[in-house]
DNA sequence: CCGGCCGTACTTACAGTGTATGTTTCAACG
DNA sequence: CGTTGAAACATACACTGTAAGTACGGCCGG
């Protein structure tokens, strides 16, 4: 492989132009053409390297599952679930464009079918039966993706929630919504910390889980 | 041309007519002009009644919200939220393009104002604090949109499932996944029903927030 | 009865999208 | 050398949401 070739593109460096355009400006600022601008090229250059925009989507979606970090085998199942989660949570938070990406397509690319078979490998030697290791899987992630796309538009960071709570106070007469005025004006007064809990109902999923894997 | 002229358009006929063609053709086909070309109108005329096709969006979200039974008061509150999440989960797949604007944008119509409220204060009158609360409706509604979502893109009907499976097997060599090769052998030899289950998940949450409530 | 008003619908236009298609350029090989 | 073939470029098309300007027709004050 010459080292002086003219190409100046390649899928990879493709790939991780659009996850850095992506991460920086949003996933709707990420057309073809802006894409190409930032590697000094045209748009239809990128078609010699990636087939269209879905295929480089999809390429995005597997290489940041593929940070994730995969449940270790042969210990504590729990412990194993609550690090994959929270890893989970820790990228989609790094790439926000990535929940909604891996929800609304089908994805199999090799570090997805690779995050999943571990999983599903940690949950079955756990001594969950086939069904319920799939059951488990998806209740685990459907969460996990839920959470993450909610928290992908709350309306304001943790650390002014207190304030924007006051302002919204307006929008919700205390007739008409009693246990949201009473909610947000707690938010508001401080005595209660509006901000979002993830490890809250990952604990939750997996009591339950545990419990159905005792009671058998 | 006909008499009647004047008001052939109001952002009630224009919101029906949105959510009519969304349910058909899909939220992709969801177009001002094509959406226009069913009312036999021009795409601009739409914006007479609409500001912008965002708010189109948002009011197409609380109609639908709107279509969910709220949660019955006073009596037992695992019942109640139970079929609030079917009937949620029944809406969802009645309007499939539903949980993704949903999840992808804030809502704050007056029906989703209403369920909200209903849900918060069912949770509340059954014990449970503010906090608890919170994290209680949060933990639900994530998992309930997390699995619509991917129900929303679960690759062919539940009855042709087995087959699929069959084909997908070749990509999923048993020495690099072991574990989603069987699982999917098994979907395939119909000794596991591969299909999504709604209430297994469901149960786990409500279970497992029952246990937190006598708890304390 | 008539003239003006004003809301509704229409027309045109613009900047942006993904990508099909055709053309140019240039390093590497026979 | 000349040839080849991939990579980059240029043009074009059918869409998108919507800003801006125009034409129409039913209502109300004179």
């Amino acid at each position: 492989m010459p080292a002086s070739r003219r190409p100046s593109l390649s899928p990879e460096r493709i790939l991780r132009a659009a996850i850095k355009l992506a991460d920086r400006q949003g996933l709707d600022a990420l057309s073809m053409r802006k894409l190409a601008t930032t590697l000094k090229v045209e748009a239809m250059s990128l078609y010699n390297h990636v087939a269209s925009k879905d295929e480089l989507l999809d390429g995005m979606v597997d290489q940041i599952i593929g940070e994730i970090t995969l449940p270790e085998r042969g210990g504590d199942w729990k412990a194993a679930m609550r690090t994959r989660a929270f890893s989970a949570l820790a990228v989609m938070t790094a790439h926000p464009w990535a929940p909604m990406l891996v929800v609304s397509r089908i994805n199999v690319g090799p570090n997805m079918l690779r995050y999943i078979d571990a999983t599903l490998g940690t949950l079955r030697e756990a001594g969950l039966s086939w069904e319920e290791t799939d059951r488990a899987w998806n209740t685990m992630d459907n969460y996990i993706y839920g959470f993450t796309l909610q928290q992908q538009n709350f309306p304001v960071n943790p650390d002014d929630y207190a304030s924007a709570a006051a302002s919204y106070l307006s929008m919700l007469p205390a007739d008409r919504y009693p246990y949201m005025h009473e909610m947000t004006a707690r938010v508001a007064d401080g005595s209660h910390d509006g901000t979002l809990d993830f490890g809250f109902g990952l604990e939750v999923i997996l009591d339950g889980l545990e419990r159905l894997r005792k009671h058998r």
